[in-house]
DNA sequence: ATTATAATTTAGGCAAATCTAAAAATATGT
DNA sequence: ACATATTTTTAGATTTGCCTAAATTATAAT
């Protein structure tokens, strides 16, 4: 596998995630930040390597193996963004763009000697799942902030969006992994929301909380 | 610079240190494992990006920029094989194949956090010099086995050849860095060497004694 | 000083991954 | 149902790194 196939064999995997169907050409094509006839191409090629089935003109479905090899690239990653956070002082909002190169390393002993130096960690720095050697995951059932009910006091498990903006806009918010929130007030108009933060009010805009992950406490 | 451009630099810097003069197309091509024809392409490349200068039918030699970019990839590649022994349970047979991957991540906060992380080291697992963040190497003599005299005791500081091969020869004989050989009788007829291991006595052949670094004790 | 040998470069091609532009298939609106 | 719009595929180029085979230049031997 190469590292082109490898990247889009993880965007084939997220996208099926997202939306339960057969990933479609330009889904894909968007997801990759590449042009439509590049992904055709590319879906022809792991079709030929039996990683997903195609049916021209309909969409891409990920076989046994390419959800496997798709997952194994994705535990890499995450335990990587660990690393980098835990080992070598990263900030959540710097690791993605570092972790997109270390996880084409393909050497097993690597993968899981650096697990096991982590204390085979089960989230990474954004909430996620890490999988582990047989690729399990450790589903937690999360709650998107916008779906949040006013009242009741969450903790947040996560974020969707992972870009430094984003993870910068809640840094400096004070809002991170743990940080107890409350739901105070959802405002119908523009569906931004207030949150108490311990003795801090502060509101945030939809798009802040469709991208944000809590669950009860 | 690319994966093939940053080898290929590195390759043309060990050459130079090796035969102090110009790298010449077969040489080149042969510690690339690859043909003369691609060789000649690189070099022309690498000419092109100022990394080296080339006299047609003469040979290449780095230009500071090309020497500065080689020593930064050798720096990454012996830290994580440092990392990689000292973190993650690998043998000093076993770090090469993955650092020559690890060595092509091109992030500074990642070497320099990783270096900090290690404690600084100044030299990698098979004793070679690791340059520091300003490409400055620490340089110890060192004297090959085959040149030793006898009746004198050395510390074995270093090894040539990092094949997985002759490492795992040494391990069987319970050879690594820091080991105390004393020259016990060199064979004129086939260069072979007796060396003294604490109380255990070996013979080892001419291409093992060209392949250990010794200093005196 | 030729001739033979070795080293180097050029010429031409191939595979991977990308692109633009055009063609084909599918979906949508009235 | 039929025209229009959208999605997807194909056709043809491009770049990078590699290859083989042939031509060229340099070196060595007689
Ligand atoms: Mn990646
Ligand atoms: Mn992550
Ligand atoms: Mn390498
Ligand atoms: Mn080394």
């Amino acid at each position: 596998m190469t590292l082109a196939e490898e990247n889009y064999l993880k965007a084939i995997y997220h996208l099926e995630q997202q939306f339960k169907k057969g990933v479609s050409t330009n889904a894909l094509a968007e997801e990759m930040k590449t042009k439509a006839s590049s992904a055709t191409d590319m879906i022809k090629k792991l079709a030929e390597k039996n990683m997903l089935t195609h049916i021209p003109y309909q969409g891409a479905t990920l076989s046994d193996a390419g959800r496997d090899y798709a997952v194994k690239v994705i535990r890499r990653h995450r335990l990587w963004e660990v690393f980098l956070v835990e080992k070598l002082n990263f900030s959540w909002d710097e690791v993605h763009e570092v972790a997109e190169h270390l996880e084409h390393i393909n050497s097993d002993k690597l993968v899981n000697e650096l697990d096991a130096f982590l204390g085979f960690p089960t989230y990474d720095p954004h909430g996620d799942p890490i999988p582990d050697k047989e690729g399990n995951f450790t589903y937690i059932e999360k709650i998107v902030l916008a779906k949040a009910e006013v009242g009741i006091t969450y903790k947040c498990i996560g974020v969707d969006d992972t870009s430094s903006k984003f993870l910068k806009y809640l840094d400096s918010n004070n809002i991170g992994l743990g940080t107890i929130i409350k739901i105070l007030y959802k405002e119908p108009f523009d569906n931004s929301i207030k949150l108490g933060l311990g003795k801090v009010e502060i509101v945030v805009s939809q798009s802040v909380a469709k991208n944000l992950y809590l669950k009860k406490v």
